[in-house]
This record gives structure tokens, sequence and C-alpha cells, in this order.
DNA sequence: GGCGAAGGCTTTATCGATATACCTGGGTGC
DNA sequence: GCACCCAGGTATATCGATAAAGCCTTCGCC
């Protein structure tokens, strides 16, 4: 029961631990009989090497961490799906952590992780503020994910939150639409999230159409869930009808709250596109399936996961090039909602 | 930029390096005044521990780890969220790796978590067999889930498949469907995965009835991702269209297939639920969200993430308990897609 | 006043694996 | 015949933290 260590294998085959180890490693300078019998022994033991014990030597693990906010958000799935695919083939191990979304979560995530148990790590910032992050001590390599503005010294890869807005907002004036609302959007402030860059790109498409931006068709959320999404719209949707000022299409901040809008439309009785166009934001495998098809902004995850994961080998490997600052492409992904 | 240790500190403070220990860790034996100014040089440099070295003497790290086929699979996502909340309530972090749903990935990432990466492993079996299953070793606590028949020695939380399929379709034919399909559904064959077992659910229930299972009706998948389904029902809805047999109502084994099925059915012009009912299974939070309101089979996760963690927590504890082999309850979330 | 106890700290051994230096016996070169 | 090389191993130190035991002082108490 108790774990098999190189010793035992050793006592048992009548060699040193260190033959043993080398025999383990493929190291040469062991005789093909030798190897054999250690091998045997290592078979019929079952042992395995200790991982920790190997770390704590080689100063490495194979194994990097992603910390996400919130391991129930199915983007942030995706995204790990990615990682885990792309770090496999370099032969790495992913452990995905969760933050919590909070400050707090997401400093003691990092610290955790700083605590080497892992060779890098991908931070996925959403609670942190710039003095927080600017705050890590940085022996471990990090690249940093998400719409913060970040210090100057870390890696980052970002989306482009703005242009992806505007492309998906040009999209549906494009079509005809002229009351677009945004669901998630904020009235003009400082850009330090998601929501705010979003809701620029809203408003320079409208600006690009020459029309003047219609700040009643913002509708702020206190968080991005389908299940506030559905209720915060439904209720806008209600006073909207009183008023006779229904929109025309919906730009949603994110593809979570595209799917509470299209409920809260369905409820209202509204079709989708023939009442209203529909376009949330990071093109989720499932929203393609969400009747009648949801058109989306496509982030291009796979370009953002393969820089991040470029960048952290490389720090990994020992670089010390100047931090990148990286910023991916978006396209539309046109569907029956915008149709 | 080289990592901070304690004989870093030790050094500074003029004590060895027991005392920062000793000092760091909160034990007794201590002066006041030693004990500030250590805590002083730690702040200063920034000193943490080494959780790896930690790891080797005292044999635990505080993390364990949750092994799930995929990290993009909503269900998995919200299994870890739950995972990760209780764990944290009871000081523990949670560390989510994938296995890739083959048995080598899997076999693989309990070889890999087994190395003592983490004190325990929740391990979600899909792609391994008994035999691979039986042939873990066990110096590290294992808690199984996942509807595979595993060894009796192993701690092993389930769903109740069989009862919740059962429930599921009894819901549909009490609401008067009488031409019950099931999407992912497999013909009658050994006993070996949430596929086989809820299909034989699907069949408690019509016999419960008094009817005959409608074997025609199952429609099998390669795999049980909505793409797959929503392409795979939209050939199977084209066939029985031509033969005038179409379904009055459909069970999908996962929420992910009610997905594809539920923009398969939009596609082909039937609503739902006028035409046909629909109810899937795992009552994933987004469902609620797509129109009308998908129905569920509620797995009760919640219990599942509990007693699980239960007994991960005893078996770190060092209980040598008789294993357990749990299957939680399961009920009906009913909403419009059934009514 | 002497002796045990307790406080405050240091030393030593250890977890498991590995890099490095070191040892030994048989060729090889010249 | 002597120095040197090399294959095949072994012995030692080390990664960072910690349990356990050891070593001085100082103090209390009979």
């Amino acid at each position: 029961m108790a774990p098999v260590t190189m010793s035992d294998v050793a006592r048992v085959a009548g060699v040193s631990v260190m033959t043993v180890s080398n025999v383990v490693n493929g190291r040469p300078r062991v005789s093909a009989e030798t190897r054999l019998r250690v091998l045997e022994v290592v078979a019929d033991l079952g042992y395995e090497v200790n991982l920790t014990a190997k770390r704590l030597r080689a100063g490495r693990t194979g194994t990097v961490a992603l910390v996400v906010p919130r391991f129930d958000h199915p983007y942030f799935g995706e995204l790990a799906g990615r990682f885990a695919t792309l770090l496999g083939e370099k032969g790495l191990h992913l452990a995905v952590e969760q933050s919590g979304a909070s400050r707090e979560g997401e400093l003691s995530a990092v610290s955790h992780a700083r605590l080497h148990m892992y060779d890098g790590v991908i931070l996925s910032v959403v609670g942190l503020h710039y003095d927080d992050v600017d705050r890590l001590r940085t022996d471990l390599p990090i690249v940093l994910l998400g719409e913060q503005v970040v210090p100057e010294r870390f890696d980052h890869v970002m989306m482009a939150n703005v242009e992806g807005a505007r492309l998906a907002t040009a999209h549906l004036l494009e079509r005809g639409s002229r009351r677009v609302a945004m669901a998630g959007g904020t009235p003009s402030g400082p850009s330090t999230g998601a929501s705010e860059l979003r809701s620029e790109g809203w408003r320079a498409a409208h600006r690009d159409a020459g029309l003047e931006p219609p700040e009643d068709l913002l509708v702020p959320m206190p968080d991005l869930e389908a299940a506030t999404a559905h209720r915060v719209v439904a209720e806008a949707l209600a006073r909207a009808r009183e008023r006779g000022a229904l929109p025309d299409a919906v730009f949603a901040v994110t593809d979570q709250v595209s799917l509470g809008v299209r409920a809260a439309l369905h409820d209202a009785g509204l079709r989708v596109p023939q009442d209203v166009r529909l376009i949330g934001f990071d093109d989720l495998g499932l929203v393609q399936h969400v009747p009648p098809g949801l058109s989306s902004v496509d982030p291009h995850n796979g370009w953002i996961v393969e820089r991040a994961t470029d960048l952290l080998l490389s720090r990994i490997a020992g670089s010390t090039e100047p931090p990148q600052h990286l910023v991916a492409p978006a396209s539309i992904a046109a569907r029956a909602s915008t149709a």
C-alpha cells in the first residue's frame, strides 16, 4: 500500500538508487543486463516516479496552470479545452483552477500557483485591478488573458473588443436595423472591462454610419449571466413596449447574455430575426444550435490560445524578450438570427 | 528574480531556517521579538512557501484533482464549479484536468495525478473499462464518478440513470405522447454506459405503461455532441417524414443532445411543444433559456458533489471503511418544452 | 543553593529523485 | 610498462521545508 520508491526498487534489484534512476530515465552507462533486471523489478513492484520529488530537484513539473474566473462558463470551458490540446501536443499537462472572478480569488489562485506547483500560469484577469496585477511577483512565467489594462511588464493577449463590437453593430446597421440595443452595455466611462470596451465599439459603429449612438438603448446588467440577462431584458422590453419604442436589433455583450436575450424575446412574443435581429459575442459552440441559430462575433480563440501558449512556453524556456501585448483579430459569424 | 527560500529569510534575519519555519507556521516557542523580525524580513523579501517541498515532506498539498473527460462540456463545467466551491469551504483547492474521454487519456491522467501532485482524485470515468480501473494502484485516495460499472474496492457515486430516464419517458407518456423517440439511445445490450442505461429506463417506462418499447424510435449517435445530434436527428426526421411516421416526443440522452434535437426540430419546422415534446437529461443551467425552455432530468449534482467530496475527504483523513457505491436521486425539471 | 522545568533557538535527519564526482577493472596507445 | 581512457557503477550532496531531538539560559520552588 505504501508507495513504492526508487530505493525499494534498488534494494530488490541489488543495485544503487542512482542506477535505477538511470534505467528509468533511459540514460546510458547501464549494461543491458542490469537494465533488464531493474525494469523487471520496476514492473513487479509497480514503481512510478514521484513527481513531487522530481520537481523539487529539477525545478519543473511539466504542468502549467490556467486560472479562469469560473468553471461553469462555457467560454472558459472551450478555452481550457483548446489549451489542453495544444499544450498536450507540446508534452505539457494543463491544470485548471478557478479564481471565483473576485479579487481575493484571483490573488489567492495566483499566489497558490506561484507556489511552484506549476511551471507557468495563464491567468484570465477579471477581478484584479491594475495595482493588484502590478504587485504580482514574477519568478514564475505568467501570461495574462482578458480585457483589463495590465502592466507593461507582463505578456498579455486580448480580444479585439472594440473592433468586434463595432463589426457586430455595423453588421446589424447594414442589414437595415435602426434601433440597435446593447444588452449588457454600459454608459461611457473609463474603459476597464469587456463591457465598457464593447460599448465603445457599439458607439463607434453608429458614428461611422453617421448616427448618434442611442444611449437610451443601452441595457446595463449587474452581471453577465444568462439568467440575469433573461430577467433584465424582459423588464426592459416591457418598458419599451409601453413607450412604443421597441428595438429592432440587439447586440449582446456576450453569448451568455445573448442566450438570455433570446429567451426574453421569445417570452415577449418577438420573433428572431423577423421582429428583432440578435447577435452575441464569443461564438460559443452552442449558440449555433439555439434556434434560429445565433450570430456572434468570433473572437478567434484559436489564435489567442496559440499566441498565449507560445508566449508562455518561450518564457518557460527562459526567454527575456520584452513583454508582448497582442490583440486577436475578430470577425462575424453570421447566422439566421441576423438574416 | 530567483525564488526566495526559507534559508534566504533565515540568513537576512540572522536566525536558523527552523525558526523561520516556526514563525511562518505560527508554532510556539519563538519570542515575540524574533517573530516580528522574521515576519518583517518575510514581507521585505516577499517570501512564500514552496508547496512542492512542503508536499514532499508532509505528504500533502491541500489540492485535489478532478479529472473530467472534457473541459468544454457544460456539464463538467457545472460539476467542477460545485466541487471547487465545496472544497474551498473545507480549505482545499481544486485543480481540474482533462482526460480526453479516451482510455489512454484517463490512464495517463490518473497515473499523472497518482504521482502525488495531489492529495486525492475525483475521476469521472468514461473511457476506461472495468479492467483498466481495476488495475489502478490505490495509494492515493480516489473517488469515481460516472456510469460505468467499477470494481468494488473503489468509492463510486453515480446518477440514477435508469430511474431518471424512466421518469422522463413516463413524464412524456403521461402528457399523452405516444411515439416517444430517444435521441442518443442504443439498442439493448450490455449496460456499460449512460446511453445504454438510459435506454433501459426508456424501455421500462413504456412497459410500465403497458406499451411495447418502439425500438425503431431509438436514434443512435456516434457521440453526444450537440452538432452531431443536430445532424443525425435532422436526417432521422427527414426519413420519418417520408414514411409519415414522425415522433410526437423526444427524450434526449443528455441536454447537449437535447440542444441539437431542438435545433433539428426547428429546422424541420416542427414546434416545441405543440408538435413535438422534448426533454433532456442533466438539467444544465442553460437549457432553461433555450426557447421555449427545455425540460430535463435533474440528476441532483449538488448531492453527487457533496457525497463525492465527503467520501474523498474521509479517505484522505485515513478512513478504511468499506468502499461505498452511491446512487443519486433524480427528478424532473418540467418546463415549457413538455407542457 | 541546587535541581527540574520551561522557554528559545539550533542541529540533524528526512521526504524521493538526480547531478556530479568518484571508483574499479580492463583495454589502448606509444 | 606506464599513463590514460572508458564502460559500468556507486557514493555524496542537494532541492526546500519540517519533525524530532538537543542545547543553553533563566526561573521557580522546596
